[in-house]
DNA sequence: TTAAGTGCAAAAGCTTTGCGGGTAG
DNA sequence: CTACCCGCAAAGCTTTTGCACTTAA
């Protein structure tokens, strides 16, 4: 990422902490800037060893909590896609992913062309929309040529 | 799920055990049957609670197992969507979802104009798509008036 | 000072695996 | 008959919770 986004989402987050009275602390700053680190959409798990560098005492449990507190204050992101643990992401802007069947990895797609796909008729069922997402499915570089050598 | 098409999906999955000379246990036909019964997208402890009304004794490790089984003959499809559980879906062609953010209730959307967004260009990272999905996110009818009434 | 955060241990939810006995083809 | 399937129990992985101690503001 970006060394000038990531250093405005540090301060935002500082910001955010101080009109909401609670604490900056080590380890909120360390996992922040871990996630902004990170490109490959890490998991929690992920997050957890790329922190525990940085702060060797650090629990997973805290790698959790504070996960969940950085997307509630919308500074990441949650990338949605089928797959067993739950995925972050530094980029909290519209944008759509590339997702390999094979080994989950997810990979981001910026085209504006998909910021304005036909929203369908959801009155009958009652459904709000409020955001949209496009996800392609396929095979990425690695597993591709792993497939080829059977 | 229209009665016609569940009696073709069965014949399918008939001819598909015997093509492939494995077994149709009465399990794995109930297992199939209670999807395509199903239209919430359910997850697989949802499908056992269906199937145990009618096979008693079943066990969840066959239900994980068959799921596994059926999504792999291509009779049925995984809802790939943020949420604990996998969720299963009787339509296998090509559809869309919109996903209730506060509940993760799944509901299908049939919209041909979906069916053929611009496909980005991914040959610098080497990605190779096969396919698409779009995913409408927001609130569904039930969330929607619980939110209302605080 | 004091409300909130942290770490630990334990538990909860979803899913997979190993194994002995059972069953469809 | 024989390969494959089934149910059970146990374990694995991700995530959450309760509680005593520590820390940022």
């Amino acid at each position: 990422m970006d060394t000038d986004v990531k250093r405005r989402r540090l301060q935002l987050f500082e910001q955010l902490c101080r009109d909401r009275g609670i604490p900056a602390t080590v380890q909120r700053r360390a996992i922040l800037e871990a996630v902004l680190g990170l490109t490959t959409h890490p998991t929690a798990d992920a997050v957890f060893s790329e922190v525990s560098r940085r702060i060797p005492g650090v629990s997973r449990t805290t790698v959790y909590r504070t996960l969940d507190a950085l997307f509630a204050m919308g500074l990441i992101a949650k990338a949605s896609h089928a797959g067993s643990a739950v995925r972050y992401d530094p980029n909290t802007s519209a944008h759509h992913h590339l997702v390999c069947r094979n080994c989950d990895a997810v990979i981001d797609v910026i085209d504006e062309r998909l910021d304005h796909v036909p929203v369908p008729d959801t009155s009958l069922v009652g459904f709000v929309v409020t955001d949209h997402q496009v996800q392609f499915r396929g095979l990425c570089k690695n597993c591709r040529t792993k497939e080829d050598e059977p």
